[in-house]
Parts: C-alpha cells; structure tokens; sequence
DNA sequence: ATTTTTGGTCGTCAATAGAA
DNA sequence: TTCTATTGACGACCAAAAAT
C-alpha cells in the first residue's frame, strides 16, 4: 500500500500543479466555437462564434462524460508516465534526474492554502510543548538532580533522593505507569537504581534495574507505551537532554562506543522524522482528495451553467 | 484448514533542500 | 561548507481477505 500512497500522491500531485496554477486548456472537440485559455487570475475567456465571448472560472475535466473534452488528460498521463517508469529506468543518472525532489509537503500544501482558502494550511509544529516548563511538570518532585525530557515531551526527573517521576508534557501522570518506588537501600549495585511500575493499580509491576548513568526513555509512540533503558554510551533518542555530561571518551573502544551512540541517535531522529512525514504525507493525500472533490464539484457546476448558455444561445430567436 | 495475495505500517538508507 | 530536516525508495513484518 506504501507504494499505492506514492504513486496516488504523485499522480495528485501531477495533476493538482497545473489546476492550481490554473493553465488547463478548455476545448470543445464537436463544437465550431473555440474556448481560450487565458486563464488569467483563474479565469478562462470562452469565446463564442459570434465574437461574444464568456468568461468562466478554472475548469477541470470530470471523470464523467462532458460536453467538454480536455487535451490536458493526455498531458497528465504523459507526465504520470514520465515518473512512474523512473523507478524502474536502468539509468542511475537518469533516474535520480526523475526522482529528483518536490518541494515538501508542508511547502506544497501551504502553497495551495494560500491559492484556496479552502485547503487548511499545515502550521508550524508546535514547539510549546517542547519548551514547556519543566518546573511545571515536576513540580511534586524535591529538587529533581536530573531531568530527562523524552521526544514526545514526557519528563523523567530523579531527585537527589533517588526517586523518579514520569511526567507528562502537561504535568499528568504517565499513562500506565501507576507507581515508580525506590528502595533507599539494598540496591544490587552501587550507584544502580531499580524503578518499579504497574501497569495497574495493585498490580505488582514489573522492576527495572537502572544502573548510574542509564537513562530511561520513551521507546514507542503508539498506543502501547514502552520504554527503554538506555546508557548514555549507547545512544540517547532525540528530545533526550542529558543533565549531566557523561564525561570525555577518547580511546579507541571509547570513540566507537561514541561512533555507535551517534548513529543510535541518528536512527532514533530519523525514525521519529520517518513517522512524522508519513502523518503529513497522509494529512496532504487528504487535502488534495478534499480539493479535488472541491474542484470536481465546481467543474461540473460550470459546465451545466456552460451548457445552459449554449442552449439559450443555440435557441435564441432570429 | 492452509496457502497466497493484498494492504498497511515501520525502520532504514540515501539524496536533497535549506539553514546556520 | 557543514549540519539538520525532509522524504522517496526499499525491504521486513503483520493482519485480513481471497483463493485453493
């Protein structure tokens, strides 16, 4: 289906482009008169025989049969073609000419929105909820001695007394996580903490043993929540702040210990970005359906009221 | 009931655009 | 020029539907 969403989305957007940039080319096929595109500022001048001319808004050609044939769908198809056997063009140079990049979504679509109000323009991603105070969120917690913020705003505060508190972004309790105690003493290693959570109230949870310096973090965005405990060595996600510096590395072991956390880090932002692309893709598909049906609704209406003044014209007396 | 097909999601890589 | 964000492409995996 993957491959569906591509292929639709570039055919849409294939199509889309020269209807918003308002160039398509109206021409009755069975007719004497002739239609002009001057499709100035969206709107088409339809010059009839008798020198009276008609202007009409930006026309698209309906799936239905109309009275009004479009050179324009050989011209898409042309184009839809041109892309679509890119993907399977032997020639590595030509093929990255044809993959060569669109603008982004979020360019595209606020492009549209501001040639059609109609079309909802995609706001810059809210950052509030990155930059939310952390003393809101874990405000209950005595004088938290490390803050960790997840990517999706959650906060994990462990006070100097070794407690841990998941936080939302909001400063409500982290869903699922009903208890998170510490044992004060009896730790299995020196420095090492074991957090303990129930998914339930009651529920005897489950324990995790997080040694000095690992760092719990958010692992999954989805509906179920899951965690990871992770050591500063082996990759912090992205959105993660390390409260205190993990120190220098500088032998070789040290510097790929840290070749392999950035990479971790890299995967992790890339991951996220992976998923917040697909969401716009989905939310531009959307738009573009929404304008289509929009645009589809408008050609048809244009083209009754085209038909309408031919008949009146057709059967205007002597 | 089992196998195959289809449709969907996810993670990763790599190319590119744009910002610093 | 370097770094970061974005996104197309690809393969792996899963679940539901269809075919056998």
């Amino acid at each position: 289906m993957h491959v569906k969403i591509v292929k639709f989305s570039t055919e849409l957007y294939t199509i889309l482009r020269p209807i918003t940039m308002e160039t398509a080319t109206i021409e009755e096929a069975s007719a004497t008169e002739k239609v002009t595109s001057e499709m100035n500022e969206g709107v088409s001048v339809v010059s009839l025989p008798d020198g009276q001319t008609l202007q009409v808004h930006g026309v698209i050609q309906t799936t239905q049969p109309s009275v009004i044939q479009s050179p324009q769908i050989q011209n898409v198809q042309e184009a839809v073609d041109t892309r679509g056997s890119g993907t399977t063009t032997s020639d590595p140079q030509k093929r990255r000419e044809i993959l060569s990049r669109r603008p982004s979504y979020r360019k595209i679509l606020n492009e549209l929105s501001s040639d059609a109000p109609a079309v909802p323009k995609i706001e810059e991603e809210e950052r509030v909820e990155e930059e939310a105070p952390v003393t809101s969120s874990v405000a209950t917690v005595t004088a938290p001695s490390s803050i960790y913020q997840t990517s999706s705003g959650q906060y994990i505060a462990i006070t100097q007394g070794g407690a841990i508190q998941l936080a939302g972004p909001g400063g409500e309790a982290l869903q699922g996580v009903q208890a998170l105690t510490l044992p004060s003493s009896g730790t299995p290693q020196p420095g090492a903490t074991i957090l303990q959570y129930g998914a339930q109230p009651g529920d005897p949870g489950q324990q995790l043993l997080l040694t000095a310096g690992q760092v719990l973090v958010q692992a999954a965005t989805g509906d179920m929540p899951a965690y990871q405990i992770r050591s500063p060595s082996s990759g912090l996600p992205p959105g993660v702040v390390m409260a205190a510096s993990p120190g220098a590395m500088h032998s070789p072991q040290q510097n790929t210990e840290e070749a392999t956390r950035k990479r971790e880090v890299r995967l992790m932002k890339n991951r996220e970005a992976a998923r917040e692309c697909r969401r716009k893709k989905k939310e531009y598909v959307k738009c573009l359906e929404n304008r289509v049906a929009v645009l589809e609704n408008q050609n048809k209406t244009l083209i009754e009221e085209l038909k309408a003044l031919k008949d009146i014209y057709c059967h205007k007396p002597e």
